[in-house]
RNA sequence: GGCCCGGUCGCCUAGCGGUCUAGGGCGCUUCCCUUUCAAGGAAGAGGUCAGGGGUUCGAAUCCCCUCCGGGCUACCA
């Protein structure tokens, strides 16, 4: 049988990245074998948490991370439709079916009569569970009343017994059926719940593996059951640890940046996020960790998943980006740096200092502060990185100017032939190069540290440099 | 409270009964390289394998208990 996978993200916000995690292994159990295929489905039974645009962010977001998918809302396929809110009818069929064959019934019981029940059940200490308050109403009143009355369909869960599934992450797991409760399948508003939806379009949609996060374990024999309702088969499931904030709990808002749209405005490179969001939970036995996706693909088995929950660690992701950043070419960086640089920036130059600050930055964001100097118009000078440790103002003064001597006739103006005259000025007036170096480069970037200088000074180009370094003599004899 | 899951250096992890005096990576420290910062190279600190009982000739690895952490417990997904 072939693989048919999905990812069924709710439309309730921008793209997490835990979901991005869980969609990434969904991505490389699809693409390992021929044919197999990855489907988008966009659970929006909730329509009260509905966000505007958050389809679109997911797209974009998956996209950016360079996952491509087969079937979906906008790329059509033969399962359609692939939204639930247009999956109405279905659900309402099926759970018609349900109630006729005994195995889920109608519920009048209202949100208030609910919540009495529940305050009840808390003040008496007892576990809060549906009373099953409808279960015994006879079917044909049932019938009648639905016609007419509010209601919902509930599941009927066997009062004992238990129910159990061989998960391929956590293994065999296992619930008495006496804590599971009747569980609502379609709301009054006609819309199903979850439980109802994931198990009738998986199963219409014939996906062979349930890929899901480690919290959708617990409502796994609430699935089970409508599966046994249906009388269906049950695809393998895999439940996915969680990715974790540094508290141990779910990495959620609080913890910071957690949408990928966030992380692709900081200057993070898709391949970094994938690389080191598939090594959260997952390990390929060896001591090899730097993978592109399509290594991924090669390299990722299920069986490697482990059961933990990862912590989301920002330093790391930070290593990988700048793995990543030194693995591309300087015309590929140049390009993803692009729109994190003033459009005015003249990208000419801009292509001449890329191979100077490849290795020095983690993200793509860093490199503006890192070349600012070459397109700055003038210099706030900061005495105090001036003058060098054991140095007075006034003998750097007299370096500078040497320096600065030494590089108004310098024919050609290159790397190579400013480190010279620096040099030999150093020598000239009994400076170490390293403290020479200090002053120069506070006085022609602004900076104490920077790209490598003698480059930097090249490509500032011969006035612009001089100028800088009588500014600062200015500065310092003032 | 109930149900379920988890627990190896600060963090990500390797490990699936002997090769573990527990390996790698991030981070940290030191050194080398060096015009700064990085990158790169080398070295180092860091783990009672949550704790306690078993099973076994032998356990991080199997079993039980305890503790701690997390998830779920809605007409949310």
């Amino acid at each position: 049988m072939s693989v048919r996978v999905r990812f069924a993200p709710s439309p309730t916000g921008s793209l997490h990245i835990g979901s991005v995690r869980t969609t990434l292994y969904n991505y490389f159990m699809a693409r390992q074998g021929e044919g197999g295929k990855l489907i988008l489905r966009i659970e929006d039974t909730d329509q009260d948490r509905l966000v505007p645009g958050a389809i679109d962010s997911i797209y974009d977001g998956l996209h950016w991370m360079g996952i491509r998918w087969d079937e979906g809302p906008r790329e059509g396929g033969g399962y359609g439709p692939y939204v639930q809110s247009e999956r109405l009818p279905i659900y309402q069929e099926h759970a018609a079916r349900l109630v006729t064959d005994g195995a889920a019934y109608f519920c009048f019981c209202t949100k208030e009569r609910l919540e009495q029940m529940r305050a009840g059940q808390r003040a008496r200490g007892e576990i809060t569970r549906y009373d099953r308050h409808c279960r015994n109403i006879p079917a044909a009143e049932a019938a009648a009343r639905a016609k007419s009355e509010a209601h919902v369909i509930r599941l009927t869960v066997p009062e004992d017994g238990t129910i159990a599934i061989d998960d391929l992450v956590y293994g065999h797991v296992e619930w008495p059926l006496r804590s599971i409760e009747d569980q609502v399948l379609l709301k009054s508003d006609g819309f199903p719940t979850y439980q109802l939806a994931v198990v009738i379009d998986d199963h219409l949609m014939e996906i062979s593996h349930v890929f899901r996060g480690e919290d959708w374990l617990p409502s796994t024999p609430k699935h089970l059951l409508v599966y046994r309702a249906f009388g269906w088969d049950v695809p393998p499931h895999a439940h996915l640890p969680n990715v974790l904030g540094p508290d141990g709990k779910k990495l959620a808002k609080r913890h910071g940046a957690t949408k990928v749209e966030e992380f692709r405005t900081e200057g993070y490179l898709p391949e970094a996020m994938t690389n080191y969001l598939a090594l959260i939970g997952w390990s390929p036995g060896t001591e090899e960790e730097i993978f592109s996706l399509d290594e991924l693909v090669q390299r990722w088995r299920i069986d490697q998943v482990q059961r933990a929950g990862g912590k989301w660690d920002r330093d790391r992701l930070n290593y990988f980006n700048g793995v990543w950043i030194r693995r591309l070419s300087d015309d590929e960086l140049l390009r993803r740096l692009d729109p994190f640089l003033p459009a005015e920036w003249d990208r000419a130059l801009v292509q001449q200092v890329v191979p100077l600050i490849k290795e020095r930055m983690r993200t793509l964001a860093e490199a503006k502060d890192l070349v600012a100097f070459l397109f700055a118009d003038t210099l706030d000078h900061d005495r105090s990185i001036l003058v060098p440790k054991k140095k007075e103002a006034h003998e750097t003064v007299t370096a500078l100017s040497r320096s600065t001597v030494a590089l108004r006739f310098l024919e050609p103006f290159s790397a190579e032939r400013i480190e010279q005259a620096i040099g030999a000025v150093a020598a000239d007036a009994g400076w170490s190069v390293r403290d020479l170096t200090i002053a120069i480069r506070a006085a022609v970037t602004g900076r104490k540290i920077g790209p490598p200088l003698y480059a930097s000074i090249a490509l500032l180009g011969k006035d612009r440099a001089l100028e800088r370094l009588e500014a600062a003599q200015e500065l310092l004899a003032a």
